[in-house]
DNA sequence: CATCCCGATAAGCTGAAGTTATGACAAACC
DNA sequence: GGTTTGTCATAACTTCAGCTTATCGGGATG
């Protein structure tokens, strides 16, 4: 049936450039008889002769023009996708589908992202900003190719790297600001506002300071950490930030910035991606970008 | 090196699509180690992975989209290819490059392709009108397909087939209308106007008078039958022409046509092409229908 | 922990595609 | 006009790519 094959599509492409059997092989690298075999073989699975064979030269027949013209479309296109793998496989592919959860997206993003295009220009990055569990289904459905959410996640089919550690710091009123820092006890007192159900960081924030999420507390949730300071410049309570969000929240409201004595809470940030992704050489080489990046961020804040 | 081929590419859509070894080779109607290896051999000659094999489910990469998007527009193109294969295997291909010499072509071509178009829409007709020697050499060349003309050609390496005889008929002015068809001998001695050197009407009409072309005779050389007739029309001399013309040409000329008594001189005009020529049994059909064509004409001009 | 699913690997077989040698035929050349 | 030459087709043989069945191994599932 369908027996076309691009070696006779080559062959055939050289048989009519050279309109010789036997320079037609030359060029081919193969032997003279080996050429006419498969013209002939061609011929008949079309079921229409290509050449004529007169007695000193080889010429297409009219079919075989026509034919001849779509035939170096073909092989063309072929080497069209091989150029395209050769030119994909050092580099990182088009396409970076890259989960971040939303207490880290928009402190690490904007340069991140201008990184990561610096490094590889034609790198289209598509940016899925939403809460851990989410990230963790669509990685694992392959709608990401990676994700960077706060470690452990301790799931068996994906892998982990560590990327960096970040600090939680107090936020409270400005008219606060020259009180001691509170101890993760007397923090539990104060009215602690936290980010509502489903972020990580909300929960750090309770463990932080021996908290049950399920207990029944007057704590108000807020969905976004920007919220949450605003409404600690209120008056309304305090809440606990990561080091990497306070340049940005901190600049548009009156609060005060306190760091917790050693041990400082912390947490560690990481890119996640699947065991079998195939893409795993060049995820850790974009680790390092995001490292870096986050490094030249927190020299930048920690004046601050 | 360049060793992809379509098996592969026919394999690796299969995979694309249904996302599973063993459902794509059952589909391929191949084993799935077959594939599996048909598929791993595609990714090592790219250098870069396709698919990413997980736990429960295979997914193409990145890449490996752009790469299906590709290759089934290949894969359709090499259809399309069969797909033309098999509608010009029977029918006419789209082009036919015909020659006719001078004394035939316009009384016989506009029936002609009239009835050849009718049979085959899509056929493409290029004529060429000269005379036999130059119609050979196009015809060797392989700029033409096939040629109508006088038979015998005798050359070896062309096929002839006859399509009708033709007679050849006194043209006088009409003033000689009554009087008795003069005998060769007397043509003779009769002004007889002839087409120009080169045309194979010119020695057909000296043989029947039993003249040499290289004779030094007084005529003169028309360029066309047209010519001669409407110069015989203004009583410079007597011409020959063929049956076929006389409709025609005696339309606008004052002009008496007489048969000659048998045997009346005639010739034979054929169709030929060469013998390597892959459309030779396509031509044998257009044969009978230029046969047809001709008969058709006679009956038309029988009755005048 | 046992089982199942599914792809990878191993080992062996077959036929397609290549090789060299030779045939056939037309053109070109004494 | 026979001989040589150029050229493609055919024949006989060889090799390796591609297929098969059998089996392994690893992750998900109950």
């Amino acid at each position: 049936m369908t027996n076309l094959t691009l070696k006779q599509f080559r062959y055939f492409e050289a048989l009519a450039r050279h309109g010789h059997f036997g320079r037609a092989a030359e060029a081919s690298a193969i032997s003279q008889p080996a050429l006419s075999m498969q013209i002939k073989e061609l011929e008949e699975s079309l079921g229409t002769p290509l050449f004529e064979r007169g007695a000193r030269q080889v010429r297409l027949t009219a079919f075989g023009e026509g034919f001849a013209i779509r035939v170096r479309e073909i092989l063309r296109s072929v080497e069209e996708l091989e150029d395209l793998a050769r030119a994909s496989r050092d580099r990182l592919t088009g396409r970076l589908r890259l989960g971040v959860i939303p207490t880290i997206a928009p402190y690490l993003l904007p340069a991140l992202i201008g990184n990561l295009t610096r490094i590889n220009a034609d790198l289209d990055i598509h940016i899925r900003e939403t809460v851990t569990p989410k990230l963790l289904t669509e990685l694992h459905e392959g709608r990401l190719d990676t994700a960077i959410v706060a470690l452990p996640v301790s799931e068996p089919a994906l892998t982990e790297v560590a990327l960096f550690s970040e600090s939680f710091v107090l936020v409270r009123p400005d008219s606060d600001a020259g009180k001691p820092v509170p101890s993760p006890e007397r923090l539990r007192e104060m009215r602690l506002l936290l980010l509502e159900e489903g972020h990580c960081f909300r929960d750090q924030a309770l463990s932080f300071c021996n908290l049950q999420s399920t207990l029944p507390r007057e704590l108000l949730d807020g969905s976004s950490l920007s919220t949450l300071v605003q409404m600690v410049g209120a008056g309304i309570g305090v809440t606990l930030i990561p080091e990497m969000a306070v340049a940005v929240e901190t600049r548009s409201a009156d609060v005060a910035v306190s760091h917790f004595p050693e041990p400082q809470p912390q947490r560690t940030i990481g890119m996640i991606w699947r065991n079998s992704s195939p893409l795993a050489q060049q995820l850790t080489q974009i680790a390092g970008v995001v490292r870096q990046t986050a490094e030249v961020l927190s020299k930048r804040i920690a004046p601050v």
